[in-house]
DNA sequence: ACATAAATCCTGACAGTGTCAACGTGTCAA
DNA sequence: TTGACACGTTGACACTGTCAGGATTTATGT
């Protein structure tokens, strides 16, 4: 249950922060970010109530900084994929950007639900904003390449579809996340392949009719 | 301030239900969520700090409430527009789902929030997710009517657009209402027109080329 | 080596919270 | 009129975030 006791007899932890986003972690897995409280991260890192504030200042900077711990995952799972293929795959690309997107949020649903509640979260903080410039700047920049390389220069329609595609691998991954609210349908028409998903989407980004 | 005073030297509210749901939808803009308190509900409508409970029972109650009434506001909106057109018209039928979706998340961010978040509400509670449902079939039934009309009949791909479509949408909205965060891109990237993002939309409802 | 500064953690207190039980107060029907 | 019931109040409980002040360990400069 614990997640990293401190040592015995030692009044410094040692790691005692990394030991208390663990915690974060961990209980807003069991309880969600509403059953989260500092003082029950304390507990859990075997410390004692107000020393969280030493590293975090306030709970608002705690989940800043589990949010952003959560954007780099979400930049190194989209890596995964998008640094394998080949440059030219400007197609593959784009989809592996989608694809990396939704693989995070299935498999960090609790922290990716935490990313993207602005009022939890200190929206001045430098690595906070940075990290979601940057996964805003790959999905653009596969898309204005993939229009690049099929020579479809540069539409004023493109400036919606890098909305829509935003907003459509964005609500995909919430709606996969938030799965107890909609489940409607019961033939599970919400649960289907995200792959087809994609394939769809990435429609858009090829040369009009 | 103060959203609905009890009657001065009256025991009884008269209608502190309705006073109550007014006050969280006061607080919530005004705070957010997690500013909300079942106390300071009971404290704008003028009446004890244990009052709630008779009509919600506890806080979760409350919320749930709160966010039917929200999705029968959002059924509403859907239907100003939709209920205007022909019948036939069924790719005008399609945009205005999706027009009246934005707009209620736009008109009222902060119940659009609570709406979605399942962990605060009663996920059993049979009015919530009859709305829930309903809102997804207007749009399911939106496509095959428009299918229908185009005589592209059923395709194996439709499943997976329609997950498109419903993810679109509301990740759209969503995005456009946590504005906070994502207001990377400093070319306004993510505050297009509402109506070109939802033109491109609707490219996938078009029969395949 | 030693003093001093800084970082880290503890303790105790404060107001605010949700929930519950016990208790008033009004209403309405038998 | 009498009782049942819905509605509102009151007081208590354990829990929360935050803050000030003190304790302890580590780092720094001489």
């Amino acid at each position: 249950m614990a997640v990293e006791q401190k040592a015995p007899n030692r009044y410094h932890h040692g790691d005692l922060r990394r030991a208390l986003l663990a915690a974060v972690d961990e209980i807003v897995q069991e309880l969600g970010v509403e059953g989260l409280s500092l003082r029950e991260c304390a507990r859990r890192a075997g410390v004692s109530h107000g020393a969280p504030a030493h590293h975090f200042g306030d709970k608002r900077g705690m989940l800043t900084e589990y949010a952003t711990d959560g954007f780099e995952k979400l930049l190194g799972s989209i890596s995964v994929e998008f640094d394998k293929l080949d440059p030219a795959d400007t197609k593959g690309k784009l989809k592996a950007v989608g694809k990396g997107y939704v693989a995070f949020a299935l498999a960090h649903r609790a922290q990716f639900k935490v990313m993207f509640r602005s009022e939890l979260l200190d929206n001045e903080n430098e690595r906070l904003m940075e990290r979601g410039r940057q996964v805003f700047e790959i999905l653009t920049k596969s898309l204005a390449g993939h229009w690049a390389a099929t020579n479809q220069g540069w539409r004023k329609e493109n400036l919606a579809q890098i909305s829509l595609a935003w907003s459509a691998v964005h609500g995909f991954a919430v709606l996969a996340v938030e799965a107890d609210l909609l489940r409607m349908g019961e033939e599970g028409l919400l649960n289907p392949d995200p792959d087809a998903v994609l394939d769809q989407l990435m429609l858009i980004a090829e040369p009009p009719r």
